[in-house]
Formats: structure tokens, C-alpha cells, sequence
DNA sequence: GCTTGCCCTCAAGTTTACTTGAGGCGGTAG
DNA sequence: CTACCGCCTCAAGTAAACTTGAGGGCAAGC
């Protein structure tokens, strides 16, 4: 159990910037000690939050919803086995239905783009079902809204448009 | 054929804001053209264009990265079935190889953090080929850069630290 | 004739995720 | 004792990807 790391060696370890480290304790993804000195100091159950966080972001993560993902591991003890495990499973799930998608796309990509029909209306790629033009906003559908509900729907107001990502 | 479509009936069935449309004209992914009234018509081939802008987004990829993409295709004529099947296939390339990763990812979540081993320093997931901490940045092998280099790697100037996504 | 709707441009604002810079503390190596 | 290194805070800057707003045009409907 050592008496902890440096923000600069978790840099190091990581592979992030300090500053980033420092945002993200901003963020409450991490929550470091301090020291008598008021430096910070992580434990290596820090690196790995970390590691999750990176990676999380790679596959379309916001900050907010990964804070959400997070929260499923305690902040006051070090994350048993148990806890890692359950959040594994979470996110397995999140990770299947995404590579799902991209293996529908790549299908349709296949079948459709592939093939040079070019008569959209009906293109699988494009509206798949067949709805016809005119009753569904787009392609949206391939792009099924994975977690974005993770960070509270927020019921009032603009209905804007391209809000997504 | 058709007297082409107004960026209004395009926002409609593409899903986009008439503002993103017109933004994509700017960074050149799409290139309407005008009428006497000046305003933008588009053509049936140019929702495609759009469509697979709104999904290559999804997979992360910046707009340089999906203008690098789309300039495989002719922006002269209208593009044809093998010019899109070639896309396709560029394309196809790159979604398997991020559905490798995803998957390589959930597997890992599944036998390192899923059983618990919390011994950071030779952990699969952090470190899959036991290459002792302090050697490489981090997990970034499992962020593999698939498609970054589209845009010209820049040789010049400031190696700092996390500039990636 | 005037209002309404869709279109136009151009400048400025917004959000997310960070980085950079100024100004300062505390320990250790020469 | 002075340098230097790594750490600190806080404010401001940045890039990407859009949105919003001001000010204006053209055509159809009442």
C-alpha cells in the first residue's frame, strides 16, 4: 500500500497530461488526497479509474456520462473485485450493443453502399424498414441512442435538432 | 432528373440542422449548387454523402478525417456504384478494425478487471505483454491511433502530451 | 400591399475537454 | 544560500463542431 503516487508519476503511468489529471479531479472522476504539503496523492486504484476513463472516451464517452459509469464503484474504499466486476458488466453491455452497431453498419455498408444501389428511398442503409421518406428524421436509427440517457433526459426546453455525440 | 432538393428538404430527411448542412459546405464536405435566387440545391447523392458523414461521426472520426475519406469519391459527377463500393471498402477496413478493438476491450474487461486482479503492474488490460509500468505511456496500445493519420502528420512543432481523439 | 415562410450571409456565441500562463510554495542538490 | 524541480491555484486561452442572431431577399397567399 505505499504512500501513494505523485500527479506526475500517474501521468507518467497513464500516459495523460497532468493538467488532464487535474481536470478530471475538477470533473470528480478522481478524488486524490492531499497531503500536509497539499499535493495530491493518488492510489493505484486511481490509475486504473483513469484507464477506464480513457477508454471510455475513445468509444464516444462524454465526461458527464462517464462520471455516471463510475459512480457505480464506492469513492470512500478502494474498489473490491466485486465492484470492478460489476461495473465490467455494465459496461460489457454497452460495448455489445456497440460493436453491434458498427457490425450492422459494416453489413449494411456491405450490402448497400457495396452493392451501388443507389435508390436512397429505399436503401437499407438509409431507411432500412422501408418507412418511406418523409416520416422518420434519417439515418437515425443506425444511430440508436446508446447511454446518452445516462445524464438526466432534462425535460424542459429546446428540442433543437443535431444534439447528439 | 429533378430540379434538386432545397437544404430545408435535405435537413428533413437527413436528420441535420439546415445550420450543420450549411457548416458541411463550409469544410467542403458537401458542395451544393446554386440556383438563380442563390440558394443551395442538392442532389440525391449528396443525402448519402450526409448519411455517411452522421455515421463516420459516430465512429469518432474528425471532419478532416471524414472529408480525407470522402475524397475518394468524385465531386464533379455524381458518384457511381463503384466509386461508392470502393468507399465502402476503405471504409470496411477501418470499422473492422475498430470492431477488433472494441471487442479486444470487452474481452479484456471480461478476464482482467471482470476477475478482479487488482495487480495494476501486470494487468491485462493496462498491460497485456508485461512490459514493466514506466516503459510505454500507458494503455494507449489498446487506443491504437486507426485512423488518425489521415491528416498529414504535421512534423513540425509541439510533441506535448494528450492530444489525441 | 403586406405578411409569412424559406432561403441567404456574416459575425458572434456555445459546449466540451483540455492546455497555457502567471504567480507562488517547499524540498533537495551543489 | 541560491537553483531548480515538481507541485499548487486560478484565470484565461484554444480547437472542434456547431448554433444563434441580426439584417436582408424572393415568392406565394390573403
Amino acid at each position: 500500500m505505499a504512500r501513494g503516487l505523485t500527479i506526475g508519476q500517474v501521468a507518467e503511468r497513464t500516459g495523460l497530461a497532468v493538467s488532464a489529471i487535474r481536470y478530471y479531479e475538477e470533473e470528480g472522476l478522481v478524488a486524490p488526497t492531499r497531503n500536509d504539503a497539499g499535493q495530491r496523492r493518488f492510489e493505484r486504484a486511481d490509475i486504473r479509474r483513469l484507464s477506464f476513463v480513457m477508454i471510455a472516451q475513445q468509444l464516444g464517452a462524454s465526461i458527464a456520462e462517464i462520471r455516471a459509469q463510475l459512480a457505480a464503484l464506492p469513492r470512500s474504499r478502494t474498489p473490491s473485485a466485486a465492484d470492478w466486476r460489476q461495473m465490467a458488466e455494465n459496461y460489457r453491455t454497452d460495448l455489445n450493443r456497440r460493436i453491434a452497431q458498427l457490425e450492422k453498419l459494416r453489413d449494411d455498408l456491405d450490402g448497400c453502399i457495396g452493392c451501388g444501389c443507389l435508390s436512397l428511398e429505399r436503401c437499407a442503409l438509409y431507411n432500412p424498414q422501408d418507412r418511406a421518406a418523409g416520416l422518420g428524421p434519417g439515418p437515425r436509427y443506425l444511430l440508436g441512442n446508446s447511454s446518452a440517457d445516462l445524464t438526466a433526459p432534462e425535460t424542459s426546453g429546446r428540442a433543437s435538432s443535431t444534439k447528439g455525440r
